[in-house]
DNA sequence: GGGTGTAAGTGGACAGCTGTTAGCTAACAG
DNA sequence: CTGTTAGCTAACAGCTGTCCACTTACACCC
């Protein structure tokens, strides 16, 4: 049955398929640790909340023993908060290619807009990990500083977006203080996806509409060409 | 050492104090339900999430053992779901109260304002309970239908209020729709203490200000006196 | 007073899940 | 042959929801 040379199999037994993975070559041990961190993506993506996704279940997903995560993680803490790293940066980057395709500064943040509303659309999952579940840094890991700040210098970027608003002329005037009013829009259009993600019975108006208004009513829509 | 006729004793013990709990005279079992529900919602309120609360966890708090809960509920979940619902009703209690002192409508809708951002601040874990999290009827309870509306009863309060502002010469307008502010007023004010709770470290500017930009940035406010 | 039914609540057990450790095997490089 | 990498299994202690059989205490009836 067996030829002994199949890169990968799965050998049928009496209670099912089994997967099996070939072990990775010397030296690329290394490659075991990103597969674990891409499934526990999707595990994160299908739970919403980061305490719900067991080392095991991970492991499980990926293959693999459950302690053979514990070569390349200090902990389970470590290993899911490095997923949620990648997931920031992997969200930071989605918002920046919808920004760099806006011509001004008030289409860049109504793109902004658009890009927010559409990852919390097809991944509320992910979006509940990212913002909405206080996810504390482990006291040791292996999370790389980009991973761990990557949440941060998404609204750096956004307080950016204000700035240019005003700069050209929004009607909030260019006295307005732009980390106010982008803690102000950020809160708005959070309660505006993450009440729909968890309450999807109600019969919600158009996201976009609501979206439209909060940012026109901050004053950071165009300036009436009048 | 026992006269035997105490009501409720802590009897010291080698290994720490064991809690005693007469137990209810016949016909009076009900009062356990309710003792249950309480300290069901005390758990609630530290764990912010009602996955997090186990049966046995409640029983412990109630100094009852376990299987004592099957008697009143026939489930975890509809243990949990009633005491949901009893924060439901706790909620909407505070809110009525403060709006009942108002004079004006646009007073009413500040106080309820104020009241949802207290509630959130003195009850985070409860907040997010209420708010921020999917909870679905099980199939099978023993909640009653007020415990199991409570929390749409609220809104439908809110709407009330928003319509009074317009009739009241809102600047947003007589015409406009009382359902859509209603949600967009609720969306926003979620946002601003959702964030706040799952982001503590951050410096947030005073949340009175933020709440009086967005009721009157949406049209809500007092309209202009000249 | 004695028996009996029943309400109120215990305790033990089962199966299943969890994070983590210790110690093992298999494969490959030099 | 040796050392190291990559991964395994078994086990521990602790948690979970739920079922079953048991006890305890009281109210009522004869």
């Amino acid at each position: 049955m067996s030829t002994g040379t199949e890169t990968t199999t799965a050998t049928s037994h009496p209670f099912g398929e089994v997967k099996h993975r070939e072990r990775n070559a010397r030296g690329e041990g290394e490659k075991l640790r990103r597969e674990l961190l891409e499934h526990a993506l999707g595990l994160l993506s299908e739970a919403g909340n980061p305490d719900d996704v067991s080392i095991r279940a991970i492991a499980r997903a990926t293959g693999v023993s459950a302690t053979a995560a514990y070569r390349h993680f200090v902990d389970r803490d470590d290993l899911v908060f490095c997923a949620v790293g990648l997931a920031f940066e992997d969200f930071q980057e989605r918002m920046t290619a919808h920004v760099a395709a806006a011509d001004t500064p008030f289409e860049a943040l109504r793109a902004a807009g658009v890009a927010y509303r559409s990852y919390a659309e097809d991944e509320p999952g992910r979006y509940r990990v990212l913002f909405s579940n206080p996810m504390a840094c482990p006291e040791t890991t292996t999370a790389t500083a980009e991973e761990v700040v990557a949440g941060s210098s998404a609204f750096t970027q956004l307080v950016g977006l204000v700035e240019e608003c005003l700069a050209a002329g929004a009607p909030a005037g260019s006295d307005a203080d732009p980390e106010y009013l982008a803690l102000q829009l950020w809160s708005w259009i959070h309660g505006i996806v993450d009440l729909r993600i968890t309450h999807p019975g109600e019969s919600w108006p158009p996201v976009d509409q609501m979206f439209e208004d909060a940012q026109r009513l901050l004053g950071l829509g165009e300036p009436p060409t009048a």
